[in-house]
DNA sequence: GAGTGGTCTAGACCACGTT
DNA sequence: ACGTGGTCTAGACCACTCT
């Protein structure tokens, strides 16, 4: 019984290969150094001959291997080792509430001010707004078991949510109200680190000067601009994750 | 004709659905509001019928759709519209030298200092390295267009990769270099906001007390750390996506 | 032109989890 | 027990693109 694929859990058995198994199989062949970067992989036939599988088996392992940035497919040209690999981290954004109640900590939300006012030049600009708009500016905290943890500063196109303008934020957060009014939608998000200046110090309780982790996200629906909000975290904050 | 599918350029024609139109119909429902957050979808096989296709083809489509967070699929129970949408950020970490030519700029590499000695406690606590262990300590500098664009400072386990003793990392960033040693491996990244220190201000040609965006990264191959690596950025760095 | 991946089919069996 | 999604098959046709 030839076994040209070894070391997998199935191996010296009568069993058939799943697409999982030829997935870790190839994994495994690319990690050890088998297959090198650049390096042509077999064609999906012959793999199916060599794992006992149907094709449809050996093309959704090797998707997934391309989906996942590890090997690089083209038609006729056949299946390659990614030179480098394609390095990608996935960031879950989680509510606020759901990551702070994860550390098993209180959530408390509270709304800080609320104005609608036409939106400034510099708003325009970033959410590509044509024209005059009114906008919300709402500007809220976000505290673990009673001490500072996100400053949000938000800003709501009324043209694209009327319903904002008459709606009471002291109670339920903005960000949880438009993830139940916005089912989907596209996003933009940056990360950059800002200093505190004195607005941010009262409300974070840190000292002038001090860095703070910031978030930006930008939102449209369906081609529109829907909201944008700078999120500063608490000093020290960090966020992580793992691939 | 029944078309309980509206709006896919292919309807009114005989044309049968693909996976990707039966994604896109679905998500468009979805985004409508036809099928709101909580909401049963129908199971596969009513899927197929109403689309005229075969279930493989709606399963491939819903499988799409729960990868990307719209929906949730449970056997027995079904598939539901997500009550909120799980967000998720995908970022590309790209290669420095790539991040940089990609903006026009000539890239510049230079090796600060390099040293091989027995690992400090915090970095053993970090990459939960076991025993006493070896550690080439590097710190370089990369350029854009003359000007500093990042601070990177690196630590490799020797015993993981003993190659790495004899190096020269004068001409070759380690980056680089490890890229094409470990084509795969598992990863830890953090990015946080620091304040530039009297070390980072001569190479970043900052102020002491400038905020600095800062990307950290743990690498494991095979269960054995590899690598951890701080990277400062000049001031003002952004980091950014779209989803 | 020809080889490769991309997709679809009609059917089948299985694993899981709700009932 | 039974309904749902998860997966596999053997075959087919198509789309892309390299030579």
């Amino acid at each position: 019984m030839p076994e040209r694929w070894t070391q997998w859990s199935g191996s010296g058995t009568e069993m058939k290969a799943t697409y999982k198994d030829v997935k870790s199989d190839i994994l495994a062949k690319i990690v050890n150094g088998d297959w090198a970067p650049g390096d042509l992989v077999p064609n999906e036939m012959d793999l199916a001959t060599t794992y006992g599988c149907a094709r449809a088996t050996v093309n959704r392992a090797m998707r997934e291997l391309a989906e996942d940035g590890i090997i690089e497919r083209r038609r006729k040209a056949g299946t390659r080792v990614r030179m480098t690999r394609a390095r990608q981290a996935k960031f879950d954004i989680p509510i606020l509430r759901n990551e702070i109640e994860a550390l098993n900590a209180e959530y408390r939300y509270s709304l800080v001010s609320s104005e609608i006012a036409p939106s400034p030049d510099w708003l325009r600009a970033r959410l590509q707004l044509s024209g005059t708009t009114d906008v919300l500016h709402l500007v809220c905290m976000h505290y673990a078991d009673g001490y500072p943890y996100q400053y949000e500063d938000r800003w709501i196109n009324l043209d694209a949510l009327p319903q904002a303008r008459d709606m009471d934020f002291s109670e339920l957060g903005p960000n949880e109200w438009l993830l139940s009014e916005t089912p989907f939608s596209d996003a933009e998000i940056s990360f950059s680190a800002a200093l505190a200046d004195q607005g941010l110090t009262d409300f974070l309780e840190c000292g002038v000067g001090d860095p703070v982790f910031t978030v930006e996200r930008s939102t449209w629906l369906a081609g529109q601009a829907v909201t944008y909000v700078r999120m500063s975290h608490k000093p020290g904050h960090r966020m992580t994750t793992r691939y």
